[in-house]
RNA sequence: GUGGGUGUAGCUCAGUUUGGUUAGAGCGCCAGGUUGUGGCCCUGGAGGCCGUGGGUUCAAGUCCCAUUACCCACCCCA
């Protein structure tokens, strides 16, 4: 080990592993394209007030996981650790949507959250975010959703399962709540510490505690669905008469409820049977309350972010990565056939076809394990004693033919 | 923040229970032999502060304490 190595739960994504990233970085540009979203950069540092504004000042997120500091100038920054407020915060300042005239963005980056590392979740970790703003209707959710599942899907992952909420809106859920609040109260000395401490926090949470006593408790309590205002029942009908008619497979899941504060209405999670304990490869959902929240108009939003390493988790487990087979490897035998060498290999090179070489001192019989070891089409091979300087031996892997070429002689290749 | 597990060669890991010559294997790397100049096979070689610091002991990779890193789980989330 080197004296200085990465910092707690930042990853290097090694040249292997970075062959599947641009498959799935690669997918989610396809398939933007093909839905109509456009890439939206937004920065890696905000101001510190939207996080707590637009996240909420109470999630865990807010509270312990941002990496927050003081810039020279005294302003309070942090590393942004996801990418919907930011997002939301572009849109308003840009103005580029209004209600009715809605903006489809997507955006692929970095994302900090100072936790406990495990299987599934470092300090750095990558999203794929897409976000619309300004359709409040039900069809643009299962649009957003349809899009999910066929970034999924293409990218053949096996055993993901889509589950859907509705979690209200400003109308029906402080009602809920209340209602849920005094209804864990009358149990609460049946729930697990946990979500004791839940109870005043965020109630909702106790929903989809593990546990299976706070589970049994919160059977026999009020559920969203069932305390829905007509217009928010209407909108999920909707998004699931929809989801429906476009065979996409969805589960209704009661228990399903957000982490961040400004989710409303719908929301919906992508698990997988192939991840460890953090097994949501994917989550989003209605967010009508964020930009007046953030002090812009009322402007609706929906979107989802997919955790990128989960995804990648996945993919390792059901693809083989296959290596780049070189058309050429080029290798020397004597030190006076470097430059000569150097300059073929680069001539290929500048041809457009793949060379793979070797400068390093070595024998012909290590070069050529090598050679077979990359997949190598042909083996081009400088500095052999019987050669004249400018001469080289071309072997055809496969057919093991060989012959001998000039180094100067363009039309030998 | 709380638990549990693991740190020995470039990689994957034996060896630790029960302390005892010079710390091992496979793969990889280097050189050589065989082969039709390569894949198989054979021989040899290089490469280790046994995570770090302290303690016990005649003697520590092995026992004790501390510390650190990684992994897994809780929590939370993507």
């Amino acid at each position: 080990m080197p004296e200085i190595t990465a910092v707690r739960g930042f990853k290097d994504i090694l040249p292997d592993q970075a062959q599947l990233w641009c498959l799935a970085e690669d997918k989610a540009r396809d398939l933007a394209r093909r839905f109509g979203y456009s890439e939206l950069r937004v920065p890696l540092l905000e101001r510190t007030e939207l996080f707590a504004r637009g996240i909420g000042e109470a999630t865990d997120i807010v509270e312990k996981e941002m990496y927050t500091f003081e810039d020279r100038s005294g302003d309070k920054i942090t590393l942004r650790p996801e990418a919907t407020a930011g997002m939301a915060r572009a849109v308003l300042e840009n103005n580029l949507a209004q209600t009715g005239s809605p903006v489809r963005l997507f955006c692929l980056g970095p994302m900090f959250r100072y936790e406990r590392p495990q299987k599934g979740r470092q300090r750095q970790f990558h999203q794929l975010d897409v976000e619309v703003f300004g359709d409040e209707g039900p069809f643009i959710d299962a649009e957003v959703i349809a899009l999910l599942c066929t970034f999924l899907t293409e990218l053949e992952l096996p055993e993901v399962r889509v589950e859907l909420n509705s979690l209200g809106c400003g109308q029906c859920r402080p009602a809920f709540r209340e209602k849920l609040t005094s209804f864990l109260t009358s149990r609460r000395s049946d729930l697990c510490p946990d979500c004791q401490r839940r109870l005043l926090l965020n109630p909702l949470r106790v929903l989809d505690c593990k546990t299976e006593t706070c589970q049994a408790v919160a059977l026999n309590g009020p559920d969203m669905a069932g305390n829905l205002c007509p217009d928010c029942r209407a909108h999920l009908a909707s998004v699931t008469a929809s989801l429906e008619n476009l065979n996409i497979p969805y589960r209704i899941n009661k228990r399903l409820v957000r982490g961040l504060d400004y989710y409303t209405r719908t929301a919906f999670e992508v698990h997988s049977g192939r991840l460890g304990a953090q097994n949501a490869v994917a989550g989003g959902g209605r967010y009508d309350g964020l930009c007046r929240q953030l002090g812009g108009p009322d402007l609706p939003g929906i979107g989802f972010a997919v955790g990128l390493e989960r995804l990648i988790l996945i993919m390792n487990q059901t693809r083989a990565l296959k290596p780049h087979i070189p058309d050429y490897y080029v290798a020397v035998l004597s030190p006076e056939a470097l430059g000569p060498g150097l300059a073929l290999a680069h001539k290929l090179r500048l041809k457009g076809l793949t060379v793979s070489a070797d400068w390093t001192a070595g024998g012909l019989k290590s070069r050529l394990k090598r050679a077979d070891r990359l997949g190598a089409k042909k083996v081009i091979m400088l500095g052999t004693d019987e050669l004249a300087q400018n001469m080289a031996t071309v072997r055809n892997m496969e057919t093991k033919e060989q012959h001998t070429m000039s180094l100067t002689d363009h039309s030998a290749y």
